[in-house]
DNA sequence: CTCATCTCAGGCTGACTGAGATCT
DNA sequence: CAGATCTCAGTCGGCCTGAGATGA
């Protein structure tokens, strides 16, 4: 039986696929957390932007929490049914829902903080807190470089 | 008009959710890269995985490489069409396929080399050396701990 | 019998695109 | 007119499961 097999030399050091690797654990890991009250990361990221921000339109919720438009109309919808948020046409603007957290979702996110703040302790239990320091600045780093934009750049 | 929105405070610093966006920001790039040469992630794994250990049966390169069994199937398929490897059954063994890389495959892993290293310059591009170094330290030590496994602790 | 291997036939989620209706 | 907003419909790749056939 073949049970002791590496991973290829150009594989194992590559940074892009260890950051893949490592995004795999901690989504696992935030996932099944989050899983047992019943949410996904989206309804997280959004509950948060609406505490934090208050009532917003879903594009604006979109660009905050880097939810697609599309997946941001059923995340909302899921939300709604719960009573976590509700969504009120805007009287200023007739194109625009405005979308506020109820008081129901400000519990429920209190609820998540602390079972989210749980995963990363799980996600990070091999890193000390300066090296856990130090990657939340590298990442960052990275991830302002390259801007929440999906889109590419025009130049050419 | 609604443009310069920030992040929600919680989300900012997660590093689950960092560690995510940079994986994004990395697969957008690689994906985009090796997309000019038609290939896709697997196909690369793939290929560096039989040139550096030989031929292989499909359940040993799927352990080797994370490609799951089921995956494994196509992605044979498709560098078998484009004659970059070849399967044949194992006459040692004959619930076996032997797939092993063929010349043209190895000349195309050659090409696709520089194209992984030309996305990782482009990924890590806002990091001096010897913080990609400790990148690459962070990422190890967090996906050496989790495992490459997929399955969840039987601890309770 | 148990176990490994290969294959097929799916499911599911997250990321994303296109297009249309509505409105500023 | 251009441009923003919301919605629906659907694509795609990656990750994963179950089950069957074959064979060690």
């Amino acid at each position: 039986m073949e049970t002791a097999e590496g991973t290829p030399r150009r594989l194992r050091a590559l940074p892009s696929r260890l950051t893949n690797q490592a995004a795999l654990s901690a989504n696992r890991i935030v996932d099944r957390t989050l899983a047992a009250a019943g949410v996904r990361r989206y309804h997280y990221a959004l509950l948060a932007a609406l505490a934090e921000f208050g009532p917003a339109s879903q594009a604006a919720l979109g660009r905050r929490t880097g939810i697609d438009r599309s997946d941001m109309v059923a995340t909302v919808n899921e939300l709604a049914d719960r009573r976590l948020l509700e969504r009120a046409p805007d009287p200023a603007d007739r194109r625009r829902n405005i979308v506020s957290i109820t008081a129901a979702g400000r519990s429920r996110l209190t609820d998540l903080d602390r079972l989210v703040a749980d995963a990363q302790e799980e996600f990070l239990a091999p890193l000390p807190a300066a090296d856990r320091r130090r990657l939340v600045d590298l990442l960052t780093r990275l991830v302002d470089h390259h801007g929440d934009r999906r889109r590419a750049e025009p130049e050419a």
